[in-house]
DNA sequence: AGATATGATTTTGT
DNA sequence: ACAAAATCATATCT
């Protein structure tokens, strides 16, 4: 009869419920009943097993944290921001005067992300904290009809807890996203490609094409190169790896370049109108662009001595015209700076 | 707006 | 490990 009490307790209103628990609570049977069940526990022996105390410690969720704390979204308030925003613009290798502005940007939009994050993060916590405190009464409150252990309340919080903290992942998920989003956005160079200055750029074409021959610059003269033209040893490296390609496949829409930038060092001598054919150069192998037809290569015989810029060559170092004699290189293993690239977080 | 130029990155080949 | 080649993504031109 009071096993169907208890059972009808449910389908009744609070204030009744509550009555007739204390009712319950109150009746002269509960002690007998308390102690069947007790016995009836102690029988089935349905007690807590030990098991999986230890958590695994996910290692995407420690992926996850690190990367947080990393990005300076997860770390301590305001200065971690900062040291993160400066790391990251030294990790994207910019080393560009106006990057600034858009660091500013950068680093406000990541402040948004860490305030909610930090919100979320804070909200969760205190849901988890006041789920546990209500699951703990409820327990503690049942724990006068029915037989509650200790373990049973411990695993209980447990559980919520483990609940709570796959709840925290998500978010944590979500966020690190945002953030990868906004790095891609603001710290890829690519996304934020400036021409080099008319400077540079003159700099650069007047080795290239004075090099024609043998346009690999030393990681000395590379180094020159990028000292004078304001830009690093790495964008030295890869404007002649692009030029090299983008010359050579297509050197007719290049022979005005050419002109302009080998008259420009043999001033002294002609100013002859007729302008020199392209020069076709052991580096530039086999390949012939459509625009430069299969005969340009007939004609590729060893580097024509361009007399003029021989003199260039001579002065700028063992470089120029080297390709016959043995000199190609002067021994250089060390490796000064690598090519700095985004990181790959995830 | 679309075509071309250009700096950077990724893939490929040796 | 290095350079060529391919590709990407933005800048600049028309």
């Amino acid at each position: 009869e009071i096993l169907q009490q208890i059972v009808g307790i449910a389908e009744q209103s609070l204030d009744e419920a509550q009555a007739k628990k204390h009712a319950l609570n109150c009746h002269r049977m509960k002690p007998a009943l308390f102690s069947v069940l007790c016995e009836i526990k102690e029988k089935t022996g349905l007690s807590v097993r030990s098991s999986q105390e230890e958590e695994p410690v996910d290692p995407q969720l420690m992926r996850l944290d690190n990367m947080l704390l990393a990005e300076g979204v997860a770390g301590p308030e305001k200065g971690g921001g900062l040291v993160a925003a400066a790391a990251a613009a030294a990790a994207s290798g910019g080393v560009s005067p106006d990057s600034s502005i858009e660091h500013s940007d950068y680093r406000h939009k990541l402040a948004q992300i860490r305030q909610i994050y930090h919100a979320e993060l804070e909200k969760y916590e205190q849901a988890c904290n006041e789920f546990t405190t209500h699951v703990m009464n409820l327990l503690r409150e049942q724990s006068r009809t029915r037989p509650v252990a200790p373990r049973e309340i411990e695993r209980m919080v447990g559980i919520i807890h483990r609940k709570f903290s796959s709840i925290q992942m998500q978010l944590k998920q979500s966020t690190c996203e945002a953030v990868m989003i906004l790095r891609s956005r603001f710290l890829d160079a690519r996304r934020k490609r400036r021409n080099f200055s008319k400077q540079a750029t003159e700099l650069l074409n007047e080795y290239f094409y004075s090099h024609l021959s043998n346009p690999y610059p030393s990681e000395e003269a590379k180094e020159q190169l990028a000292k004078q033209g304001g830009i690093t040893v790495c964008q030295v490296s890869n404007w002649f790896g692009n030029k090299r390609i983008r010359y050579k496949k297509n050197i007719g829409k290049f022979q005005e370049e050419a002109n302009i930038y080998t008259v420009k060092t043999a001033m002294s001598v002609t100013h002859g109108t007729q302008s020199e054919p392209p020069v076709t150069a052991p580096w530039m192998g086999t390949c012939t662009s459509s625009l430069s037809p299969p005969w340009v290569r007939l004609l590729s015989l060893p580097a024509p001595p361009q007399v003029e810029s021989l003199r260039h060559s001579m002065s700028q170092g063992p470089y120029g015209e080297g390709l016959a004699s043995g000199q190609l290189y002067s021994p250089r293993d060390v490796r000064v700076s690598p090519c700095p690239s985004t990181p790959q977080l995830l």
